[in-house]
DNA sequence: GAAAGAAAATGATTGACATTGATTGAAAAT
DNA sequence: ATTTTCAATCAATGTCAATCATTTTCTTTC
């Protein structure tokens, strides 16, 4: 049998199993043990599964569906963030300079813009991808490339907006609380966040309405460092804080 | 048996298959291993097969189409640009700051490094996210995204390499000319190109011998500024211009 | 149209190189 | 402490590109 022949085998055997050990495989591709164990050292040095003592274990693979491998998780609320991203995307104009934080809220909102002057620098990819095929002007962050996400986070990203001076941001958050402010699990996250709402005269933070009194990792900025456009707003005492937008319930 | 007709039928196998030995095609078109062997090699180099330890497997061209658009550009020459990307990922050590151009050929090669602690700084965004997976430390650089290549590109990406000095570059390169030096068609490549290489302790040019005393619009870097890595020298001329490694003739 | 010559394709051979399976002592898991 | 798994090594086998002689195909010339 052909090396190559044994490599797709054995990933597609990954593929079902998610762990297979080399006994396994040397029984089931008739081969000796010794060649199982060079093709797992194969391809895990082209990254293609990972190592474990006395097999192998599937490597997630988001090579392939690089734009909306995120789709399991957005698919909650659909409906909602829908609205959100529609309401917060009629708040661009046509002189604006915006940034947009990476995420599947904000990048429900990029199909609903209509401001064909406005630039946009962002550190989701597949919000850049995006804004260029809709004919935006629309830069990327430089840094570290979250492989999740697409996001580009860390000190670099940080640095990278630090020249600009935005009108407007679009921000996701995981938490929203009133003593904590908005909340995100991980800490380079928070970190171009928090600079992304420093640098823009008005911030907005999109969530749905199960994001409030809900509180995680890092604080990446407080209440009233920026307007939230939500659905519907369950607790009235979070509008002594800041402005509050929601969408179902006002005006329609 | 007609050369074509054995071309179409190893094709069609491959098709059904996946992959095919030499010895099995060998006594099923019945003809002897050499033309067989000869056969496969033509068709690797026209890029419909992918030649292989034994015999041939099929390109995958799922994967390539969402990767990069520019698949029938990239789809000949397979063989040498591997060629070329293999011995390149060997001249990587554990200690190197490595800029990694966009483009296919430069994609190429980061299957073949092997350098654990390297660290990598692209504005491909393809090149990003495989290096990574593989379990690099990686960053890309900030600016406009050109889709077609998912290259990030610009006044932006150029400063955004300035604070580096980066150990080893790199580079594609469209043409290269005694005269004109290592040339692309697109200016704001070019500027990111010429930068990296000025930032670059050593550059590499990429290149397969069809891009020898070809001439694109807009030089990025004069031949002494980089090493070239090449298939094959056809020019000797070239030689008294620069360090050229051919890495199908010299001493194999 | 036939003969002669040139060019291309083929099959066999060869030494160099790559892959394989078995073996071994070291390392890791239980 | 015992068993399992591992990486390194080695001999045997399989595969490779290069070369050469032979055959086939295409051109040229008469």
């Amino acid at each position: 049998m052909l090396l190559e022949e044994r490599f797709s085998r054995i990933l597609h055997l990954l593929k079902q199993k998610g762990t297979v050990s080399v006994t396994e495989l040397s029984s089931l591709l008739h081969t000796s043990e010794s060649t199982i164990r060079r093709d797992i050292a194969a391809l895990s040095r082209q990254g293609k599964l990972k190592k474990v003592y006395g097999g192998a274990k599937a490597v997630d693979s988001t090579i392939l569906t690089s734009e909306f491998d995120v789709q399991t998780k957005s698919a909650m609320n659909v409906e909602e963030k829908t609205k959100i991203a529609q309401y917060a995307a009629t708040t661009i104009q046509n002189d604006d300079f915006v940034y947009i934080d990476a995420g599947t809220t904000t990048l429900l909102m990029l199909d609903y813009i209509d401001a064909p002057n406005a630039v946009f620098v962002t550190n989701g990819i597949p919000h850049a991808k995006k804004l260029i095929q809709k004919g935006y002007q629309a830069y990327v962050t430089g840094g570290q490339i979250k492989l999740a996400t697409e996001a580009i986070v860390g000190a670099e990203s940080v640095q990278s907006i630090q020249k600009y001076n935005f009108t407007k941001c679009f921000m996701g958050t995981n938490g929203i609380d009133i003593k904590r402010g908005f909340t995100t699990p991980n800490i380079d996250e928070a970190l171009i966040k928090g600079e992304a709402v420093r640098r823009s005269y008005m911030a907005y933070v999109l969530a749905d309405h199960t994001k409030f009194r809900q509180v995680s990792s890092v604080t990446f900025a407080s209440l009233s460092d920026a307007c939230i456009i939500t659905d519907q707003l369950n607790f009235k005492e979070f509008e002594e804080y800041t402005v509050i937008k929601a969408v179902n319930t006002d005006h329609q």
